[in-house]
DNA sequence: TCAATAAAATACTTTTTTGTCTTTTATTAT
DNA sequence: ATAATAAAAGACAAAAAAGTATTTTATTGA
């Protein structure tokens, strides 16, 4: 579904989120140990992610990532599109590059359903949500 | 969503499919043409379909790659599972290992409902659907 | 029988993805 | 000022996916 560098980036942006509620900026040594990923990799991403403007970071003693209350408003969605691209949301299934409504591919009407629904799932959930959520909560993150 | 082994693959079935109407066996080039995929790799992917029991070929002259009326029972699903594997059918969306019902990963609940309408959607999807296809269709099945 | 045909098997190359490591830059606290 | 800290940047390595080419085996029709 999601390449492993998105599956990574999604659960380190849920893991800030839910450590963002008292305005700790976490390092990347804690969000590897908290969502169970490469160090090196995860700081690659998060990097990545910070210059699009979906993560805040700060540099030095007392440094880390964070989200702030704008930040927290990003949803899955624009975490998928910010790393695989958006073909998930409107790419062809069989991987046509001018399948459309017009010019369908055999699966296309039976896909197209399938793609809204996951598209309005990830756009609809946002970071705040996990901003709310208690922190036992945090385990599931991992393995 | 799948791979582009995967791609190709589903989409030279229903090509074959589409062909195996009139009996007649379809090689290689005319399946690379016909789905407009790289020859020498499509080969490969329906060699390893045919291996599996999903397609049937027939060596030498007037050789080629048929579906009988029992492979035409094959639904995309099982084409996917013999290429990709069932991690879209049953992995966690965040490539959690250990995620389930009882320990779910965040977005575990809503992810297992647009899980499962694909899952019906490749399964209830038959090769023999596009056997009655008409011809006109095949162009849709390229670029 | 034998030449032609087409899939099977297999070896190989390229590209992309994933993962690691080192150096640089910014910031803080002493 | 300066030592310590932590992200940024960039180079590098390994593994997986995608793609290509060659040789072998089975089958047909002349």
């Amino acid at each position: 579904m999601f390449s492993k560098t998105c599956e990574y980036g999604i659960r380190a942006m849920i893991y800030i989120a839910q450590q963002s509620k008292n305005n700790v900026k976490v390092g990347v040594k804690d969000i590897a140990a908290g969502i169970n990923s490469p160090e090196y990799f995860i700081a690659k991403i998060l990097q990545e992610l910070t210059r699009k403007g979906l993560l805040l970071s700060f540099k030095g003693p007392t440094g880390g990532f964070y989200l702030d209350e704008k930040a927290l408003q990003c949803s899955i969605a624009d975490i998928v599109k910010a790393i695989d691209g958006d073909k998930i949301f409107s790419g062809c299934g069989l991987g046509l590059d001018y399948c459309s409504e017009t010019k369908p591919c055999p699966i296309h009407h039976e896909f197209k359903k399938i793609r809204e629904d996951m598209s309005r799932m990830l756009t609809n959930t946002k970071l705040d949500e996990f901003h709310e959520k208690l922190a036992k909560d945090i385990g599931f993150l991992k393995r």
